[in-house]
RNA sequence: GGUCUGGUAGUUCAGCCGGUUAGAAUACAUGCCUGUCACGCAUGGGGUCGCGGGUUCGAGUCCCGUCCAGACCGCCA
């Protein structure tokens, strides 16, 4: 027996027990006359104790001879302390050591392996199997484990039933580039990596399933970010037989779930907000609403007084910075120089203060009465002491400007709070999106999202007005999870692809199997997609999604573990017929 | 594809306007220590300053190239 008892198990109960535990040596503390080592596994420490009133010399030099992460076997038995530790679980009670094995020792690891660890990002990614020891890593992979498991017995007590799609499927010009495998049977072709299990789940749909989700790895081989990763996790579900309300009920309902059980936060109902207002009053289709300062727009009050940098523009809009009216000159430069990086692209920032009386300081005094001013400050909702900022350009990048600087001074002025979770729908998107290079329209979403019915006439007529039937999750400032009801008319299906550009053939060659399944009788249906790494960072309160995810690759795609992607050698190259051996 | 930041001891970093033998903390090793828990104290070892080239009497420091890492833009239905 390797043990009795794990590391985190034993208390003040437990004395008199002889026991056998095995785990890493997290530290050892030689006081000379007495040495405690810190026993660690994935529950917790325990503190073994060894002395000269009590132990042998021989355990003593076998104790004194172990190094850091040596892993041990100790038999011993459970005292009382002497002197206790309120800060660890087991720190009433520590093991007296009567016998020692080491089952295997340890190089001294390049970093420690502590909450505060003195290892940078490459060298624990390098090493992650030791980044994993450290708490605070192991509970995020903790985390990520309660919240799939809470996500899972959600949605199967609701009929949800788990499938697995397949992985190795053909490639698809819409989106992201697709990775792709070499064939070895069939010579010249491939598979790609499913960037979502789209087609797949609606195939689900027409096969009966009814209800379908499962826990995903998608694929996409685009350049990374800190929270972008080429092979991600999704929870993707898919429910036939539900009108909107009905998915968005079902999901909203999965979702204060999960913040209940892993975030042990309460929510009401989900406020619900359709993209253009979205983009109206925060600049952004994922705004954070856990602070206020929306926009407000200037136009009618700031135009045709003599400011030629306003007259001439689309959009004058502004945000009220609470409490910002103490701001100095310096600081509001120095806002002004962030707003015009290159990044953010302003070109300059018009500030008012707004004090108590009608002497409002502003950069613009001179062609806006105090009057002017105050009617600006209604319209931003504005109290005194705040401080309006206000940028003018064309529309859509203006709205985006003053959308990235609310965030930016969310989280200076600490409104951002990490603890609060501000969840909401983002309701009907664009259906589509002309592209002038290629001179036809783009799905927003996919080309299997539904139209607003409402909306439908305009399919001929004004496609660009067409709303999706589309709703985003956002938490935060993030998307959390995109869906929509789909199109289940083979005939609506047609007329969408012939809009993004598809030739009948084209359409036929790419989505004929969906097409033809559509043709044997397909229910309404719709469902929804969730980025879990970036829901459980955000329920785990954590910045990058890579501490949530046990194996993340590096800013350039690689694996620092394994060292790959890697190159193969001539004879796999020859089999898969990408190259003719010489 | 582009922009920016960084690369110095096992590790995290400092190193000024180019100038003597490149430092600190931590880790590691050895010794001491009668209850530690980030134990404490003392001593010690540890460096191709990412790599290549250039400027210079002299380069960790300046210039060019390159590799690696990170952040961002493009990209990501």
């Amino acid at each position: 027996m390797y043990r009795t008892h794990n590391c985190g198990a034993l208390r003040l109960d437990d004395v008199g027990e002889s026991v056998i535990l095995s785990g890493w040596v997290q530290r050892i503390r030689d006081k000379g006359f007495v040495l405690w080592i810190d026993l660690r596994d994935r529950y917790g420490i325990t503190q073994l104790v060894v002395d000269k009133a009590r132990t042998a010399d021989g355990l003593l030099k076998q104790v004194r001879a172990l190094g850091r992460e040596y892993v041990i076997q100790v038999r011993g038995e459970v005292v009382e302390r002497v002197s206790k530790n309120e800060r660890l679980l087991s720190g009433e009670i520590e093991v007296l050591v009567r016998e020692l094995h080491v089952l295997n020792p340890a190089l001294t690891p390049p970093f420690t392996l502590e909450d505060e660890t003195d290892g940078g990002e490459e060298l624990r990614m390098k090493h992650r199997y030791l980044d994993i020891r450290r708490n605070c890593i192991k509970n995020n992979l903790l985390l990520r484990a309660q919240a799939a498991q809470a996500a899972r017995s959600y949605l199967t007590s609701r009929d949800f039933v788990e499938i697995e799609t397949p992985y190795l499927i053909r490639s698809t010009p819409e989106g992201a580039r697709d990775f792709v495998v070499p064939s070895r049977v069939s010579s010249g072709e491939f598979y790609a990596l499913p960037q979502s299990p789209q087609m797949h789940k609606q195939l689900l749909m027409v096969a009966g399933m009814d209800r379908y989700f499962q826990f995903v790895r998608c694929f996409r081989d685009e350049d990374l970010r800190a929270d972008r990763q080429p092979e991600f996790t999704q929870i993707d579900c898919e429910m036939s037989f539900g009108h909107r309300a009905d998915l968005l009920a079902v999901f909203e309902g999965l979702t204060r779930h999960l913040l209940r059980e892993v975030a042990g936060v309460s929510v009401g109902a989900f406020p619900r907000m359709t993209y253009d207002e979205a983009i109206e009053k925060y600049g952004s289709d994922k705004p954070d609403i856990r602070f206020g300062m929306a926009f407000g727009e200037l136009n009618d009050l700031a135009q045709g007084k003599g400011f030629q940098v306003f007259d001439s523009q689309e959009l004058v809009v502004g945000i009220a910075v609470p409490g910002a009216a103490a701001h100095s000159r310096k600081q509001i430069d120095a806002l002004t120089r962030w707003v015009r990086r290159p990044q953010i692209g302003a070109q300059g920032l018009v500030w008012v203060k707004c004090d108590k009386g009608r002497d409002f300081k502003s950069s613009v005094t001179q062609f806006f009465s105090p009057e002017t001013l105050h009617k600006w400050a209604e319209r931003l909702r504005a109290k005194p002491g705040d401080l309006l900022l206000v940028l003018s350009g064309e529309a859509a990048a203006t709205r985006r400007q003053l959308g990235a600087l609310r965030l930016e001074l969310g989280k200076r002025l600490d409104l951002r709070k990490p603890g609060v979770f501000a969840p909401l729908w983002v309701t009907d998107f664009p259906l589509l999106e002309w592209d002038a290079q290629e001179k036809c329209y783009q799905a927003v979403h996919h080309p299997f999202t539904a139209p607003v019915e409402t909306d439908m006439p305009r399919l001929d007529s004004e496609p660009q007005k067409v709303r999706a039937n589309a709703y985003d999750l956002v938490l935060n400032g993030n998307e959390i999870g995109s869906g929509s009801i789909r199109i289940s008319d083979p005939a609506l299906q047609a007329r969408i692809f012939e809009l993004l550009g598809f030739s009948q053939a084209a359409a036929k060659a790419q989505f004929g199997f969906l097409l033809n399944a559509f043709a044997y009788g397909a229910p309404p249906h719709g469902g929804i997609a969730f980025g879990f790494d970036r829901l459980v960072a955000l329920l785990g309160g954590g910045e990058s999604i890579r501490d949530f995810i046990a194996f993340p690759k590096n800013n350039a795609g690689r694996d620092l573990v394994i060292d790959a992607p890697a190159e193969i050698d001539a004879a796999q190259l020859d089999e898969l017929h990408l190259k003719t051996s010489e």
